[in-house]
DNA sequence: TGTACATCAGTGAACGCGCGTTCACTGATGTAC
DNA sequence: TGTACATCAGTGAACGCGCGTTCACTGATGTAC
């Protein structure tokens, strides 16, 4: 709390849930950008909204319940994302639409790699029995689920009804991780053309 | 350096190297099993093999140095198993092959999640293009191409040649990826499944 | 067989770092009279 | 309109932690004579 660092204002009274708000969209905001930091921490946050690091107890009761916040608006963001890109391309078609969609949800993952990290890396971050089913993933499950639905029309296709959605959405998305994986800059042209080929063999048309 | 710790006795001369295979395994075990720790840090590799901290940069220059030699044992060993598995099972039908090889990267990604993690987690490492070409990934590729081409015995079948083998191997990563990600326990009878209707559709029999 | 010396394989203590979190506090904003 | 007080929104300094890394060193193992 020293040198050039602009401090923010203090809320008025009753206005105090307003810098939690502001604490959650910097968290946010670091992750999708440079994020030089290795994780997110608290001081980093703190930081970039202008306050002191302790200020964020005041919102949070520790680190975890943060960074659990902004997962799960992240969850949410994606699920939104994808319902609107679905919906607008729903016009063309549901098996276009439904490509669209899967094109979006790559894009997604390559511009935000970090956010997509926190939601699907390989680090699973168990949750009780009752919380399981209100957890934000369901929100991106439904979303595919909803255009893979429309796609198949009846209960025909490729794939056995209860498992096309986790079949295609699994695909979908190892294709993505592998590309971030990988230890060489990803090609998006070749990601949707295979990303392409993967939904026709899966929900043939 | 004080309390009950069983410390290593010293190297004989010219056995200096010993160490830094000790080194190397007891990161790789760490990693393995209970892998209390954040990640993989040289204090606590230092602590398992019974020396203190320094001694490790009489091997490695510094800590990249020894994850990235860790990492490339990784692959290899997974690239070994795949091998053999394809091997052994080679009699029963190139088909039949592929799949129990499927099943075994899945079973090695679930019983090794942060090793899995190191090598194919949604954190890209980037390498200059002159390593790129002998990064130890390939040999993992490898395992995958021959396994596929001997199912596809000419140039026919779903997906057009040159993609058969990311597409794949990306989306059987995606499948026991996203097993891992979910905040669920795996339920790896149906990952068998899902695997068993992926290569269905990708390398119809 | 004994001793001085070279070399190898390590160690202990310390550095500065950023971290999550706690604590007693300050200062701004509102309210009662 | 002024003043004492309550309450809200935040802060500064400190804690103990584990980390990667550097440095000057020690002690064991071998060799020359």
């Amino acid at each position: 709390m020293s040198e050039g660092f602009t401090r923010r204002r203090q809320s008025r009274w009753g206005e105090g849930a307003a810098l939690k708000e502001e604490i959650v969209r910097a968290a946010a905001r670091m992750l999708s950008e440079s994020g030089r930091e290795r994780d997110l921490s608290l001081r980093a946050v703190a930081r970039e909204v202008g306050i002191s690091a302790p200020s964020i107890y005041l919102h949070f009761t520790d680190r975890a319940e943060l960074v659990a916040t902004v997962t799960r608006r992240a969850y949410e963001r994606l699920a939104d994302e994808l319902r609107s890109t679905w919906t607008d391309a729903r016009e063309a078609g549901p098996q276009a639409a439904l490509r669209v969609m899967a094109r979006h949800y790559c894009t997604y993952a390559l511009d935000h790699p970090r956010v997509y990290r926190l939601m699907f890396g390989i680090e699973r971050i168990e949750v009780p029995r009752s919380q399981a089913a209100s957890h934000p993933l369901w929100t991106v499950h439904e979303v595919w689920t909803e255009a893979v639905a429309a796609c198949r029309g009846g209960d025909e296709g490729p794939v056995a009804s209860g498992r096309s959605t986790p079949l295609l959405w699994a695909s979908v998305h190892g294709l993505v991780a592998m590309a971030m994986a990988v230890p060489f800059a990803a090609d998006r042209a070749q990601l949707e053309g295979m990303v392409d080929e993967l939904l026709d063999l899966l929900v043939a048309g």
